[in-house]
DNA sequence: CATTAGAA
DNA sequence: TCTAATGA
């Protein structure tokens, strides 16, 4: 759940042109409503990201792919005066101020912002002060507007974990529960906490949907204890190994382990490991028993956790 | 890309 | 039913 956007940026030299671009992005897709500026600025980021050499001029960038003659004069002006009046308007502009901050709640997308904005509710307080106005999902998002934006100390998840543990083995001891994400990999704090529960029973019968809305109910109720706010309530997915490996991630570790699958003559997903015939497409699931299965299969050398972070 | 809430 | 929002 964590809403906080992460740029491009780190180690490279046109970090920049990046920010801006992204800025940029942000508000085509907030405050605008379009997808395809949105999506334009942000792949002209990413190119200029990975590319190592600084950009001197609007034409050299020019040359990268994904980067035309708009963004090419954006860089000129950017490397001129230091600045880009596009941005300044930007800033300037109250409601579109606005509504880049009300997005920030969960909940709250770009046309309820606008929406509140024109009614001229434009802050979070305001939004306090009109809880009436908001959905369920909208109220935890200002009731704890703050805190989530906090990352959450790797401590502080541990504990939770063992409490969710003990709840959870309680209920029934065949549950287990792992979490995963950047806690799995061994990370200081974390945005959020993807717990993953799984309990036998459900792998194997998968047809028995009764049983498995049983032990989800259950489940559901034991962790009242521990839970104080409910979001949503779904029906019950499943997936397994496939499962956390893709919930450990990290995205662009994930992305690199599918992409080498491909090209061993499978596709990875969330859900599973299967081969793709030369024909064009993909036929069964390949039997996984574990995480290193999956490496294993598309021979990538297996990768720890924490050595996914990438 | 799939899932949920909610509204009217 | 649709539309908005989340995630990953």
């Amino acid at each position: 759940m964590s809403k906080r956007k992460n740029p491009s940026d780190d180690n490279n030299l046109n970090s920049d042109f990046c920010d801006f671009l992204m800025e940029l992005a942000e508000y085509e897709k907030n405050v605008s409503r379009n997808v395809h500026k949105y999506n334009a600025y942000r792949k002209a980021a990413s190119v200029l990201a990975t590319h190592s050499k600084r950009i001197e001029s609007g034409d050299e960038a020019k040359k990268l792919s994904g980067i035309g003659d708009k963004i090419s004069k954006k860089i000129d002006e950017f490397l001129q005066t230091g600045k880009l009046r596009k941005l300044e308007n930007i800033h300037q502009d109250e409601d579109a101020q606005a509504i880049n901050t009300l997005t920030r709640v969960t909940g709250v997308g770009p046309v309820k912002a606008a929406e509140f904005v024109r009614n001229g509710i434009k802050s979070i307080e305001d939004l306090r002060n009109n809880i009436d106005k908001l959905t369920h999902h909208q109220t935890i998002g200002v009731r704890y507007f703050e805190d989530f934006e906090k990352k959450i100390p790797r401590k502080e998840i541990q504990d939770i974990e063992g409490k969710l543990k003990n709840l959870i083995k309680n209920l029934d001891p065949e549950f287990t529960v792992t979490i995963c994400g950047s806690y799995r990999r061994g990370k200081r704090e974390s945005g959020d906490i993807d717990a993953l529960v799984t309990h036998p029973s459900l792998k194997i019968n998968e047809k028995k949907k009764k049983h498995e809305a049983k032990l989800m109910k259950s489940l559901v109720d034991a962790l009242k204890g521990l839970v104080t706010d409910v979001i949503s309530i779904g029906d019950t997915k499943f997936m397994y190994y496939c499962a956390i490996l893709y919930f450990t991630g990290s995205d662009v570790f994930n992305k690199t382990m599918r992409a080498h699958a491909l090209d061993k003559g499978f596709t990875l997903n969330e859900y599973a490991l299967r081969p793709v015939g030369v024909t064009g497409v993909p036929g069964e699931p390949v039997q996984i028993s574990s995480e290193e299965d999956v490496f294993d299969y598309i021979d990538y050398p297996y990768k720890t956790p924490e050595e996914r972070n990438m």
